[in-house]
DNA sequence: ACACTAGCAGACAGGTCTGTCTGTCTTCAA
DNA sequence: TTGAAGACAGACAGACCTGTCTGCTAGTGT
């Protein structure tokens, strides 16, 4: 039982810790707007106080909710991409599996940044992460596609990307996880005419 | 000059369609969200009394909102088809150059359904106003591709469902309006590939 | 002429949100 | 042992939001 002693930086990092878990299960089910501070510190256990010494705002909050989930989702989707696939081409559709995979988990609700975009103010800390996030994805197709040998790799990325687009937001409003098996069969058919073989 | 002589029956359904015109400039632009009332009310030039005898709550008001929104695009989706192609199959394409068209329009900032639903709690207005534009949707696409003489009908929509999604997305978040050419030449790929010629 | 309808303007209540501040308690370091 | 740091609980201010209510004005029908 080491949970009694815990110096002040361990307090500190712990209590940082649980409000990022708390934002994020309770921004990404409801919203960032309509979820406000006390709720967050509620499922979190902490003090008012803790969370704006930690993070300054609810803004900052936002953002390091925001980051934390683009940092999840590269990072899970690169470590799938690489246990389970060997080449760029087959990763280049293992992509829309591996997204597929959140669609039938419990409290999936679409694009967190998507969701995130919709009321964001112009020039706020949503657009800025949300832009970064896209940033990353376009370039986890781009480049694929170009190790894959494509013909124009930009374009089929872009394609690809709309089609990744498109499967979150019609999983999502749909409620219908086989958005992921007509993105993969549509990508697979887009990919192979895009490569050489 | 007929405008100083108003029935009241007439004076009702201007500030109705004030009321309305003005809910969808503010929330299309800004969110469901993040307007308030007030702000509606005042663009409007309309008495808050009217908007609630006229509406009944700000959920009503939202609800008459996503309707309108939905009639239009399905309006305006349906007279552009006719106008513009021939057979089903150029129809199939082609609702990815109408969608294109809101693109580039001042204030573009992605589908209102996506949107709204973002934040929206489950069971509200916005979850049935959705669901009714996903099914029109849907049946645009089965539809047309049935026409068409797809061998998977079903299939093929889906596919195509996810592809506009992800165009309206894309354009949106990323600032691109070359979505648009993304899309239909991924689109046309898929349809030639599902309908025997 | 007179009640009726309906919009307008704005005050108001009740609630919620963000952000600040006070005071208490615990742990660490000098 | 004593002071610094930091979490906790909660009060508080100021703003905003929804929804109701009260006067006021103007046109309509009897």
């Amino acid at each position: 039982m080491s949970k009694k002693v815990l110096s002040p930086r361990e307090r500190s990092a712990a209590a940082r810790a649980r409000l990022l878990a708390a934002a994020n299960e309770l921004f990404y089910a409801e919203g960032v707007q309509s979820v406000g501070i006390d709720r967050v510190i509620e499922h979190a256990g902490v003090a008012k106080a803790t969370l704006y010494s930690a993070f300054g705002s609810k803004d900052g909050l936002v953002r390091a909710y925001l980051q934390a989930r683009h940092a999840a989702t590269a990072e899970r989707m690169t470590r799938e991409l690489e246990t389970r696939y060997d080449t760029p081409k087959e990763r280049l559709v293992g992509t829309f599996e591996v997204q597929g995979l959140s669609f039938t988990e419990p409290g999936f609700r679409g694009c967190a940044f998507i969701s995130a975009s919709a009321d964001a103010p112009p020039g706020g800390v949503v657009e800025q992460a949300a832009q970064d996030y896209r940033t990353w994805l376009h370039e986890l197709f781009f480049d694929l596609a170009q190790q894959a040998g494509a013909k124009d790799a930009k374009s089929l990325a872009h394609q690809l990307v709309i089609l990744y687009d498109g499967a979150g937001v019609s999983a999502w409003l749909d409620r219908d996880p086989s958005a992921e098996t007509a993105a993969r069969t549509a990508a697979a058919a887009l990919i192979d005419a895009a490569i050489p073989n």
